[in-house]
DNA sequence: TCAGAGTTTGCGTACTTGCGCAACAAGTGA
DNA sequence: TCACTTGTTGCGCAAGTACGCAAACTCTGA
């Protein structure tokens, strides 16, 4: 059932552990769970995570160089959603094991 | 397919965070590679990953206190293994996401 | 072109992390 | 007990991160 190989290049590793660290914060992983269920605008976000603006800003802008969220602009609203579904495989994974 | 609910608690995200945490060093991911062939000793992994004992020994801490993995003493050597299979899945989950 | 809502960026501070080096602890065998 | 191997811990430094606040930027509607 598993797959194949695992990695190998130290780039491949350092690829992956940029996304992991993009993982690495709470309010990062409350912005993924509410992405979930569809896309919503940074000040959405903000007030749903429970943090300023301009930290929402920084935090949405860490989880796009990770590649996990992709922005769309309409008017001068952004709407931000999950780039890959896969992420949230992964975090249900990860929090599996957390527990 | 996808299962049912995402966490909500802020402990539940805090604990997902630190186990992403622990996997966003390139250095413990190659640990985790490593120990997915089996159990190695802290010399061997130090070789094989590249890095002074001291520093290993400090990896390897953060991945305990992550749970990732778990120690086994054998006279002065003690032997590191993967503490959940999941790990690995999760691992390379995060790493087809990376590509 | 101007006003204003929405978003991003810059700055300063406090905190955390990865690393090497040196010192210390734990266990084995003579 | 002594010497030796194997790991861990403490210290200090350089680099990175999270946060709030304030300033700047972007686009739309009038």
């Amino acid at each position: 059932m598993t797959s194949a190989t695992l990695p190998t290049s130290d780039l491949d590793r350092q690829k992956s552990a940029a996304v992991a660290r993009a993982l690495s914060d709470p309010k990062r992983l409350c912005v993924l769970e509410t992405l979930a269920s569809g896309e919503r605008s940074v000040s959405e976000l903000s007030r749903d995570v429970g943090c300023q603006i301009p930290n929402m800003s920084q935090h949405l802008g860490v989880l796009r160089s990770a590649g996990l969220v992709s922005a769309r602009r309409e008017g001068t609203t952004i709407y931000y959603s999950l780039a890959d579904p896969r992420v949230i495989e992964a975090y249900r994974l990860i929090q599996d094991i957390s527990r």
